[in-house]
DNA sequence: ATGGCGTGTTTCACACGA
């Protein structure tokens, strides 16, 4: 079974790139980050004829996450929004069950700049993820926490750790609590079978960062430890970074035995 | 130090992203 992991920037704006990718890769599960739409407008229809069906917790105008899953089966949705904090109105967390696998898909907070409020709700949006990870790992779920983290977990996973040094996606703190994660029994796939570095999910719109290969990695799948006993293969599916009005980000996956 | 690009809505300007 392979689980994809893809921030779209827009479902609107990237729906033939979308349909394109999910026809050309066929993925059995495909997480979706920054729909950016509404739950009324978001275009579950035009999945199901394309052979998945979907679920998604949305947002007019930013955030947003979905679930789809390949074939006539819906993902059984287990949670919407991230437990522990009832102020808290984004829509960056939904968690379903797919064939005997619990998929959590994430796109945690910016945070930038800092220091500043930004940076103290992703701070505090990690910890509130922590606990729910906890409880998943307590619970022996094989599960994988996949989507857009904003963190890079170490230097050799920025092409400038200078240049970013002041970011969000790259302070002490933001690493600490994602490390805190992988101290307690999270695997990072795509670091597993990628020790070196250099895999690159993001390039920023600006500055000519793709054509100089300006990027870092920010888009992570965490597998509780049953999972990684299983996982085959990872990958980014680079390519579609380069192609007529693409997404900043690049889809990244796992296989795992089924 | 700033903005650069792209997507969205509050649309011909601004918020937000990373």
């Amino acid at each position: 079974m392979r689980i994809a992991s893809f921030n779209i920037n827009g479902v609107k704006a990237r729906m033939p790139r979308l349909l394109e990718w999910l026809d050309e890769t066929k993925p059995d599960v495909a997480c979706l980050q920054e729909i950016k739409s509404s739950d009324e407008t978001f275009p579950g229809d035009a999945f199901h004829e394309v052979g998945y069906r979907a679920i998604w917790h949305g947002q007019k105008g930013f955030n947003g996450v979905a679930v789809l899953q390949r074939g006539e089966e819906t993902p059984h949705e287990v949670l919407r929004g991230l437990p522990g904090d009832d102020e808290d109105t984004h829509s960056r967390y939904i968690e379903a069950d797919v064939n005997g696998v619990r998929v959590v898909c994430i796109y945690l907070p910016n945070g930038n700049p800092v220091p500043g409020p930004k940076f103290d709700y992703k701070l505090n949006w990690m910890q509130r993820l922590r606990t729910r990870m906890t409880e998943l790992l307590e619970a022996e779920i094989p599960a994988v926490v996949i989507g857009d983290y904003n963190v890079i977990p170490e230097d050799k996973d920025v092409w400038s750790p200078k240049a970013m040094a002041s970011d969000a996606l790259m302070q002490p703190e933001s690493r600490d609590a994602y490390f805190r994660l992988i101290h307690d029994g999270w695997t990072d796939a795509i670091d597993l079978h990628h020790p070196r570095g250099g895999m690159w999910t993001f390039w920023d719109y600006q500055a000519g960062a793709w054509q100089r290969d300006h990027g870092f990695r920010i888009d992570h799948a965490l597998l509780s430890p049953t999972l990684a006993d299983r996982l085959i293969a990872t990958g980014i599916d680079k390519e579609y970074r380069g192609r007529e009005k693409a997404s900043d980000h690049v889809p990244v996956w796992i296989e795992i035995k089924d």
